[in-house]
DNA sequence: TCTGGGGTCCTAGGACCC
DNA sequence: TCTGGGGTCCTAGGACCC
C-alpha cells in the first residue's frame, strides 16, 4: 500500500486531466459527535442517540466498545448498560452542524453532493493547481477546519471514484484519511468483505456468497462479462467504478425534485383501534401535502400502508381523478381504501403514506371551469397557511381528522408536540 | 434481539397495440 | 379460424442507501 507515495493524489502533478480525484467526506458517529461538540462535558463517555425512536440511532465509541449496536432496543440498553448516556435526537442541530460543514468543503469544493447529513462527495479533478496544495493537502486542510471550527471528526477518502472513495473514508475511522488510486485498490478490497460495498446489500451479497464470492476483491476479478450475466446494472457500475473507471457523476445539485414523498409512524404497543390509526393516516397526508406544497409539486397517484404487528404490509394504491396536493381532495378518497384494508382483531405497528409520481404544480390560470373551482379554493387557502406557518416556524394547523394522531404524540414523550400544543388550531 | 423514517432505481411481466 | 412477432407503457415488487 505504500506503492501509492508517489501516485497523482500525493504529487499533484503527473496526468492531472486523465485520472479523477474524488472526496468522501463521512462524520464520525454524527448525532453523537454532534451531541459532544455541543456539550463537551460527554467526550470520552459512552453516548448514545435515540431515545425518542426506541433504538439506538447513533453511538459513540466507547458505547461501541461495550458491546452496543445500532438499532439496539433502548430498553436493553437500559437494563444492560447502565451507565451510558442515552438521548433524544436533536435534529435541529445535526442539520445546522451538517451544513456548516459541508460550508467547509464548499471553501475550496464547487461540484459538492451533499449524499446525506453526514456525508458528502467532492469533485477535486484539477483543484490542485489553482489551490496551490496536493490533494491530500487540500483533504487534511478540510479536515483540519471541521475539526477545529466545528470540534467534530470526520474520516476522509480520495479515490478516482465514488465507490472507491467510500472505501476509502471507512478505512480508517474516526478521523482517518486515506487514498485509494487504480494500482493500490485491489489490496484495500482484499480486506473488505464484498457486502461492505456501497450498493451491495445482504441479498446480493448472500448470492455471490454462494459462487465463493467473498470479498472485494473476488468481485474486482470476476469478469465484466459475468457480472452482466449474473447480476443487474447496478453492479456492473460498482464493477468498473472498484477497477477504477468513474461511472458515477457528483450531483452538486441540491434536492428539490421528489419523485415520492413518505411519512410513516410506528407505534407501540401495537394497536387495533381504527380511529387512532385514520387519524395517523389523515396526519400522514397532511404533512406529506405540507411538504410537496413547499416544493411545488403535486401527486398523481397516493398509496397508504399499514404493516401487522407480524410485518405484513398491506398496501392500497389510489390514482387521483387529477393531481393534488391539498388533503382535504385526498382524504375523502383515501378514506374508503383505508376501510378496506383495515381488518377487525388484527394489530397494527406502523402506518404511512407516499405520494408518488410527483411532478410540478402547474395551476391552469385562464382554466376555471367547474371541476376546478374547489381544488383552486383549497390551493389558495394553503398558500394562506403556508406562508402563516413559515412566518411563526410552527405546524399551527390541522384538520380535525388528525387529531387523535396529534394526541398520542404528546403522551410519547416527543419532543416536537410540546410547543405544538398551544398553537393548535383544527379545522 | 427487535427491527425507525425517508428516499431512489431497476426489472419482470401484464396490458395493449399494430 | 387460428395465428406470429414486435413494440410501448405501466405497475408491482425487490433491492439498495443513510
Amino acid at each position: 500500500m505504500s506503492s501509492c507515495n508517489m501516485n497523482i493524489i500525493e504529487s499533484g502533478t503527473a496526468n492531472a486531466k486523465k485520472e479523477k480525484v474524488i472526496l468522501h467526506i463521512d462524520g464520525d458517529a454524527f448525532f453523537v459527535g454532534v451531541e459532544i461538540a455541543k456539550n463537551p462535558k460527554l467526550r470520552g463517555l459512552p453516548v448514545v442517540t435515540g431515545e425518542e425512536r426506541g433504538i439506538v440511532s447513533a453511538l459513540s465509541y466507547e458505547a461501541k466498545a461495550l458491546g452496543i449496536t445500532r438499532g439496539m432496543p433502548i430498553f436493553k440498553v437500559k437494563r444492560e448498560f447502565p451507565n451510558v448516556i442515552i438521548l433524544s435526537g436533536d435534529y435541529k442541530a445535526y442539520v445546522k452542524y451538517s451544513t456548516k460543514m459541508f460550508d467547509i468543503v464548499r471553501r475550496y469544493v464547487d461540484d459538492v453532493e451533499e449524499y446525506s447529513i453526514d456525508e458528502c462527495f467532492g469533485e477535486l479533478t484539477g483543484l490542485d493547481k489553482p489551490l496551490g496544495m496536493t490533494y491530500r493537502q487540500i483533504a487534511e486542510r478540510i479536515k483540519k477546519e471541521v475539526n477545529e471550527e466545528l470540534d467534530l471528526s470526520v474520516s476522509i477518502g480520495l479515490a478516482p471514484t465514488k465507490v472507491l472513495a467510500k472505501v476509502a473514508s471507512n478505512w480508517v475511522k474516526p478521523n482517518g484519511l486515506t487514498v485509494i488510486d487504480r494500482e493500490s485498490a485491489p489490496d484495500f478490497l482484499e480486506k473488505v468483505p464484498v457486502k461492505k460495498i456501497w450498493g451491495i446489500g445482504p441479498r446480493t451479497a448472500e448470492q455471490l456468497n454462494k459462487k465463493d464470492i467473498i470479498t472485494a476483491k473476488d468481485f474486482y476479478d470476476k469478469d465484466i462479462a459475468w457480472i452482466k450475466l449474473i447480476l443487474s446494472k447496478p453492479y456492473e457500475t460498482i464493477w468498473k467504478e472498484l477497477h477504477g473507471i468513474s461511472v458515477m457523476e457528483i450531483n452538486s445539485e441540491s434536492k428539490t425534485v421528489y419523485s415520492s414523498l413518505q411519512k410513516t409512524r410506528s407505534f407501540h404497543p401495537s394497536t387495533n383501534d381504527k380511529n387512532f390509526l385514520w387519524s395517523q393516516i389523515s396526519k400522514h397526508i397532511e404533512e406529506a401535502c405540507r411538504k410537496a406544497r413547499h416544493f411545488n409539486l403535486v401527486p398523481k397517484k397516493l398509496s397508504i400502508f399499514l404493516k401487522t404487528k407480524d410485518f405484513e404490509f398491506i398496501t392500497a394504491l389510489i390514482l387521483l381523478p387529477s393531481p393534488s396536493n391539498s388533503p382535504e381532495i385526498l382524504l375523502p378518497l383515501v378514506h374508503k381504501e383505508f376501510e378496506g384494508i383495515h381488518k377487525r382483531g388484527v394489530l397494527y405497528r406502523t402506518t404511512g403514506v407516499t405520494l408518488l409520481d410527483l411532478t410540478a404544480n402547474f395551476v391552469p390560470q385562464n382554466d376555471l371551469f367547474e371541476s376546478n373551482a374547489k381544488a383552486l379554493k383549497f390551493d389558495t387557502i394553503h398558500k394562506q397557511i403556508d406562508s402563516l406557518e413559515e412566518k411563526f416556524g410552527k405546524i399551527v394547523i390541522y384538520l380535525g381528522s388528525t387529531k387523535n394522531a396529534l394526541d398520542y404524540r404528546s403522551q410519547d414523550g416527543g419532543t416536537e408536540s410540546e410547543d405544538l400544543d398551544k398553537n393548535l388550531l383544527f379545522l
